[in-house]
DNA sequence: CCTACCATGTAATTCGTTACATGATTAT
DNA sequence: ATAATCATGTAACGAATTACATGGTAGG
């Protein structure tokens, strides 16, 4: 049996805290954001289907005073699914679809300035990114410091910071070849 | 009138001299392959739906002891449609999804031996990359000095250099803290 | 002969986003 | 009041991959 990975996500978040649909999305979005993203869509979907395929147990819960919700908890066939698939090799280095480098492929026989435009555009949201991955590794160092996961996140952190460096130095060295050769 | 980004790539690659669908295939794996994929599956309709719009026109060819073939030309309407494009801002800074910093992160409760094997495993398809990228690189100094296009394909090349080195990097510190860490 | 390459296409499936729909609670 | 946050879900749509199906030509 083989499954896709949003299901793999959703095992993993469980693993975590996270015990609801919501909360799920947020861990996500707050800690696996730079390289992965998830939708509701996908995410009850997800749950429902660990549950009959008995990775998960449900509960439905409802307290006083709080919307009504529904815990999951990974079953021993949940963790082991999950663990088998963490120790397998990695399939594929996606391709990430980059529209900027695509533009500049094609507006080689366009007029300049759009090109610099985009350039300097996008200079500036890996800029924008830059500080975020800094901002949270300031926040992270500063509330979380007896954290033990707090290593991982930060290695991934490390990662979305060399890489957007790079970039942010491409866009430094091209703008140059554009207004100055 | 909006299109997807498979149009605009076809749209694109017409600038070209390819003009049939295999050789439009054919651009985007050799030249455009480190940002942009593309299948048989969308060229040959989306050639179609060119012809449908107006942005292009089709030419049945067959010629003594070659297979058939169709050859298409942009239209003017097909490149004011693209220039249009090419003009507009950049939508979204996409996130690439990366299957090693998702294994890393939810393998933190895991044996370490896993994620340095995939950190390895990781670290050579890098290098493979970044080899691939310096052999291309050479190819295109050698064969096409006089190539106009030559400078936006090298710049493309040299942000996929610039990130995968990156990339290499952060593997090799991350590697470190784990193995002497 | 057989493999590699040139060439075109469709259908099924999977995957993901977005819009829609609902409703409780908390803080301002 | 009302906005923000917590909470759950479905349906429609769009995009992309994969498998399938076909056939010619060139070179070893």
């Amino acid at each position: 049996m083989t499954y896709n990975h949003t299901i793999y996500a959703v095992l993993g978040a469980l693993t975590t805290e996270c015990r609801t649909g919501y909360a799920i999305k947020q861990l996500i979005d707050q800690s696996l954001n730079h390289f992965w993203k998830i939708s509701y869509g996908q995410i009850y979907p997800a749950l429902k289907q660990l549950v009959t395929d008995d990775l998960a147990t449900i509960e439905h819960i409802s307290e006083e005073g709080k919307p009504q919700r529904k815990e999951y908890h990974l079953t021993q066939k949940g963790e082991d699914v999950l663990k088998k698939w963490l120790e397998k090799p990695i399939d594929q280095i996606p391709t990430e679809k980059n529209e900027v480098l695509f533009k500049l492929f094609f507006a080689r026989h366009l007029p300049m300035e759009h090109t610099i435009r985009h350039l300097r555009e996008y200079q500036k949201r890996l800029q924008d990114q830059y500080s975020t991955y800094k901002g949270i590794e300031n926040m992270l160092l500063t509330n979380h410091p007896k954290d033990t996961d707090l290593t991982y996140w930060l290695i991934t952190l490390d990662y979305g910071k060399r890489t957007t460096q790079a970039a942010i130095e491409w866009t430094e060295v091209t703008l140059d070849t554009f207004l100055k050769g």
